[in-house]
Parts: C-alpha cells; structure tokens; sequence
DNA sequence: TCATTAAGTATGC
DNA sequence: GCATACTTAATGA
C-alpha cells in the first residue's frame, strides 16, 4: 500500500541499541527490507490479539502500548520512545501481538515481516541479546507498576507517571521539562488506574503549588525534586 | 481516601 | 458551533 519512500539513509539506524554492533554494509541491508510509514496521532498500528505480521522500529514520535483487561477497560502499560523495536511478539515467540500500540503523537515508524526476525538474530551479532535486554526491562518496568499500583495511594502512582514519562521523553523548555507528546487526564488516568477527575484534581492542585504546568494535552513539570517527593515515600 | 455523579467552563477544529 | 478536554463541588462507599 505505501511505496517505499526515496531510500532510507543508514544514519537512521547507526547508533540504536539493537543495530549498534554492525557495519554500515549490513545495516544497508536491513534497511532495504524494511519498510517505512506514518501514522497520525491516535492511529492504531495494530491490536491485542492481532496476527503479528510485522515487527517494527519507531524512528520518530510516540507510541503507546494499551492492554484491555477482561472486564473492557483500557490500561496503558507504556509509551515508547524514538529508537526503540516495538511488537516484537516474536522475541516472545508468539503468533499474535499481546498488546495494542496507538501512536500518541504523529509518528514515523520502520517494520519487517517477522519471518526477518530469525534471520536478523542468527546473521547480525548483538541483535538478540540487544533485543532480549529490552524485553526483560520492559517486563520489569511493568512489573514495578503493577505492584505500584497495589501498594501506593493515587497520588503516588500519578506523580511517578508523570514522572516516568518526562525521565523518557522530557524536552526542556523555559518553565522546566515537558512531556513531549499529547497526554490527556483521561490517559494518565488509564496509566494510574484511576479516574481523570482525580487526576484533574490532582494536577490542579500541583500546578497552585507551582509543581507542574499544563494546558490542554501539553504538561510542563517545572519542579521534578517536588514531584519526586510526592511519588516517593509515605511521607514527605 | 477515593470513585461517582453531575454540571459546569475552556479550547480548538 | 460542536466535540473534546478539563474543572469543580457534592455525595457517599
């Protein structure tokens, strides 16, 4: 459906953790497999339970993995930043994608039929490894918010997303560091197992504190130590 | 402490 | 001007 845009330059994949052991000439022929596309904000690239097809690479933008438990409500497990593989089910060895992945922002993406899965591990070194160090943290990361959200009170759980999301993708700007894609309430929310009124409340409260700053889809932290004292321990 | 209901304002295509 | 994002207060588990 989409043409293969001009030719991929191999800069775009030098220097990214599941590609930095190898030659110009082999990355040449990685790129030449692959193919690439956009995806506006809020375009789904593929659903929970979907047969995985491709595997693919974020070049540019956000994306977030959305799982939806048995009884219909969404949980954003995580967001993804530029560089990294993303519906990787074969690194898993499974037939369908465990999860759905939702651009956040507009996004530009590489992808590979799955069947280059094997040939990639087995001919480039430092692929699998690579890639299996990156599904482990990320199974830890999920881990760690699982039992987040059983242990800590709301406050904490939204104060540490905030947090997570601006140490991944901060930007600094004037009045301190942005998150630098479209987040709504709503989203926080389905990341903290909360309500967006609560977590409306929440940011209203912190933005009088002078903690964070926010307009609609766009949050500026302007005092990250405070924040991190609001997500750290019982007291602070 | 927090979800829910409900009723409002603000913002941007 | 309509849909979507966001705010706030009230109520009750």
């Amino acid at each position: 459906m989409e043409a293969q845009v001009p030719r991929l330059d191999e800069s775009l994949l030098a220097g990214l953790p599941p590609f930095s052991r190898l030659g110009r000439p082999q990355i040449r022929e990685i790129l030449d497999q692959a193919v690439s596309r956009r995806y506006d904000e809020g375009i789904t690239i593929f659903r929970e339970g979907d047969e995985a097809e491709r595997f693919y690479l974020l070049l540019d933008g956000y994306v977030r993995v959305i799982r939806t438990t048995p009884t219909g409500e969404q949980i954003i497990a995580l967001h993804i930043s530029p560089g990294q593989l993303f519906g990787i089910a074969p690194a898993l060895r499974r037939a369908t994608y465990p999860a759905t992945t939702v651009a956040a922002a507009e996004t530009l993406v590489l992808s590979w039929p799955v069947r280059l899965w094997a040939v990639f591990a087995e001919t480039y070194d430092g692929f699998a490894t690579e890639n299996y160090r990156t599904v482990g943290e990320r199974l830890g990361e999920i881990q760690a918010k699982m039992s987040e959200l059983a242990t800590q009170a709301v406050e904490q759980r939204v104060a540490a997303a905030l947090l997570r999301m601006v140490n991944q993708s901060g930007r600094k700007s004037a009045e301190g560091i942005e998150i630098a894609f479209p987040i709504t309430r709503q989203n926080i929310s389905e990341m903290t197992g909360t309500t967006l009124h609560t977590v409306s409340r929440l940011l209203s409260a912190w933005e009088k504190d002078g903690v964070v700053k926010s307009t609609r889809k766009h949050i500026v932290v302007t005092a990250p130590h405070r924040l991190m004292l609001l997500s750290g321990g019982p007291e602070a």
